[in-house]
This record gives structure tokens, C-alpha cells and sequence, in this order.
DNA sequence: CATCGTTTCAAACGTTTGTATCAATCATAC
DNA sequence: GTATGATTGATACAAACGTTTGAAACGATG
């Protein structure tokens, strides 16, 4: 009844590179640091057009975000579906779990490469941003799919206490979101990141999955109350 | 010739309580969120004080963190020559390394509890501030220890690739602030980090600290190339 | 062709921003 | 005591900010 395609083409159009352009120049500079003037001029719309679209200036960030973690959180979903409707009642690998949860978040489905990586800086600041509601919206988002992947990590590694898996959880969160970051600039300058340290010639995806998935692995796995180094 | 206590006292004063102010705003609402009228009002201070005493909102933002970069360096290279001394020409314990990297960012030294707190949220963001002059201080800052920390990790695990040791710092780096963070936040509210994630009791820092170690050895000394897991 | 809801556009609004100005105040040195 | 340099204070400024407004343009529907 309604031909989507003319009609609202056009719409999405303004609309998306709006959403495109927002998501760059909020990695780039900050939430606070990118204008809606800088952000409409660079989607090539007017500058009311934000406040058309999305409210206010925050509507357009709460829709930023919510476009990229959507389906990430999803995606998860249904990798941990598939794999335990397969595992049966057993435990699943430790390595699995971790992959479960860092591959979507690498991988950013469905979004173009220059997208993507602009997302991924943004997202590996997203649990420290001043904004209230990124912040409400990035728990909504990610209640579900943690409290599974922590339930999942309990079975894999069941000798380890649940409050030392608190931590080790976050430093799986601390780990991925800096190297997520540290990656995707890598582009523009390989040598932003940490003065004085060896700079990597790969760069794929799959092997910063790998590497991140090895190196959380073998942290989580670790016996915990090593004694003191002695040095204070 | 120049009584400092009573002469500099009364300006240190201002300084002091526009540096603390600051540090305490900008980790709550961000370099940008903060404005100078909200600084000087916290801090008691007239609204020129900012430019009278740092010239600029930059050069406050500088100082905020300079302040407290010098000291956790400097003792952090002071720390490490002592260690190296003792070895002689044996490697470090990679244990002993990470302590030397963690311990002082942790402690904060020689600043109060509130501050310290403060700073440590601050200091997880820095690495991804999209101010370039940040930036630049904080690799200046941290350019001689890192490239002294990496020689003393490539020795304590001579196995490892330097090219894998880059990754694996990079992620020691996320894990470190993450944890910091999310640590520094309890006192206000302790579920304003992984939803759905068991809460923990204890929060002292040696036990962070003795945790961040823990999780690091234990990455640091993974072997690499574990075999996919097999789930896309 | 007229009409409708939707989208775009240019212009203006009132705030808030960081900074500059200049007189008042202060502690110190002569 | 008075002159001097350093600091504080109240006020003003231009620029940038997010948002609002009302008219113009658009495509689809009757």
C-alpha cells in the first residue's frame, strides 16, 4: 500500500548519514566535543534536521548507540543459543564463551569497514562516558546477554569464586574495549598508542580475536592468591 | 630571601583548589562537560582565576593531569632501578614487572582518598581523550617507563614474540584502567558497572592489585596459536 | 489539480561557553 | 607609611552552542 522504497528512501537517507556521520565525529572528538552544526554539515543536511529526526541532540546519541549494539547483543544471543542447545547439559569451553562474547563486538556486522571502526572507538568509551542516558542504555542493552556469558563462564571454569569471576570479567571488558580501540587507530597512525612499545605488522580482525581470546582465557584460568611479589 | 610558607601559601591555595576542583569535574562530566564557571565555583575561586593562573582551560586541563602523571612515573622508574639493581644480570620476575607498572598507578600516591579516586577515573579515560594535547603529555609522560617496562617484560618471558607483547600490554593497559575505574566507582554505586554480574565485597586495593597481577601473569605467559574454536 | 502529511530550509532565539578587561585588594619591600 | 608586584574581584565580550520557528518544497493521495 505504501511503496517504501520512494517514500521513505529518501527519508532514511538524511536520516542514516546523520546516524553515519554523528557516529564519526562522536568518536573522533566526544559526545560534548561534536557539534550538530559540524555533524549536519558533514551528513550534508540542514542543521535542524537533528532536531527533526531525533528530538534533541541526545536523542540522535541514544540512537547512535543503539543502532551498533542492537544487533551485537542479539547476535550474541544467538551464538550462546546454538551452542549450548548443542553442548546438552555440558559445560562449554572457556574459549567459546569468550568468543561468544568479543566476536560480534569485533566484528561489527553488517556495518561497512570505515563505520565499523569508528563504532568501535566510540564503544570502547562507552562505559565511561558522562552521559547518564549512554550509560542506562548500554545496561539495558547488556543485562541479558552478561548475566548468560557470566552463568556460561561459572560452568566452565566452576572452581573459580564468583567474585574473583567479577573481576575477571572486567578485566575481559577493560582488555577488549582498549585493544578495540587501539586497533581501529591503527589506520590512521600506528604510533598513537603506546610510546616506546613494538609496533605489530598484522592487523586483522581475526587475529586480534584470537589473540584476545588467548590471553583472557589464560587470565581467567589462572589460580588466584599467587603470593606477594614483595616489593612495595 | 622570599618567605614561601605565607607569600606563595595564599596562591598555592587558589592554584591548589582549582587543580583539585578541576580534577574532581572533569572526571564526573568530562574535559568538556566541565566548564571553567563550574571549576571556579567549586573551588571558591573568582571566574578569572582559570586564566590568571593556567592562562587557559587547556592549560588547566595540562596541569590536572601533569600533577599527577610525574609522581606515579617517577616512581615507577624509581622502582624499577631499585629491582634491577638487586637482580644484577638476572630477569625480573614478570610478577615483580607488573607490580612496578600497577602499584603506583593504583596507590596514588600522596593524594587523598577523594582525589586519588577522582584522578583514577580520570586517568581511564586518557588514553582516549580526544584532546591531542593530552595525548601528547600523557605519551611524554609515559614514553621512558613503557619502552623500560617492555625490555624488562621481553626478559622475564623470553619466549614470547615482542610482537605478541605489544598486544598483550595493550591489554594489560585496558584491563588496568577498566578495573581502576569500575573499582574507583563503588563508593558512590556499586552496580553502575557489568549488570547482572555478581557484586564483590572486598574492594581494598591490595587485593586489586594482587587480582591485576594475578589475571596478567597468567595472560602474559599464555601460550599463543590456540586452535580456533570452531564457532563463527 | 488540489490537498495532505512529511521533510527541508534559512533565519533567529536565548544560553552558555572561554577569555579579556580593569579596578580593588592584598602582602611585602623600601 | 608608602610604593610595588601579585592576586582577586565584578563585569563585559564575542563566539559557539542546541533549539525553535515558519515558510518553502516535496511526493503521494483523493
Amino acid at each position: 500500500m505504501v511503496p517504501l522504497p520512494p517514500g521513505q528512501a529518501v527519508t532514511e537517507d538524511t536520516r542514516g548519514a546523520l546516524l553515519d556521520a554523528a557516529e564519526r565525529l562522536f568518536a573522533e572528538n566526544g559526545l560534548e566535543g561534536a557539534s550538530v552544526r559540524e555533524i549536519t554539515k558533514a551528513a550534508k543536511a540542514n542543521l535542524g534536521a537533528v532536531n527533526y529526526h531525533f528530538g534533541t541532540k541526545d536523542g540522535l546519541i541514544l540512537a547512535v548507540f543503539s543502532r551498533r549494539l542492537k544487533p551485537i547483543n542479539e547476535r550474541r544471543i544467538a551464538m550462546l543459543d546454538t551452542l549450548e542447545a548443542k553442548a546438552g547439559s555440558q559445560p562449554l569451553p572457556l574459549e567459546s564463551v569468550l568468543n561468544v562474547f568479543l566476536r560480534p563486538m569485533i566484528e561489527q556486522q553488517g556495518s561497512s569497514l570505515q563505520d565499523g571502526q569508528s563504532f568501535s572507538r566510540l564503544m570502547s568509551r562507552v562505559f565511561q562516558e558522562p552521559n547518564a542516558q549512554v550509560e542506562q542504555l548500554v545496561y539495558d542493552q547488556f543485562g541479558t546477554i552478561v548475566k548468560r556469558i557470566n552463568a556460561a563462564l561459572l560452568r566452565a571454569v566452576p572452581d573459580l569464586p564468583p567474585e574473583e569471576l567479577f573481576w575477571r570479567i572486567s578485566f575481559l571488558f577493560g582488555s577488549a574495549n582498549h585493544a578495540i580501540d587501539a586497533w581501529s587507530r591503527f589506520e590512521t597512525n600506528p604510533f598513537t598508542h603506546i610510546p616506546g612499545a613494538p609496533v605489530p605488522r598484522t592487523l586483522d580482525r581475526e587475529a586480534l580475536l584470537q589473540r584476545l581470546i588467548d590471553y583472557a582465557a589464560a587470565g581467567i584460568r589462572a589460580t588466584a592468591g599467587t603470593p606477594p611479589t614483595g616489593i612495595s
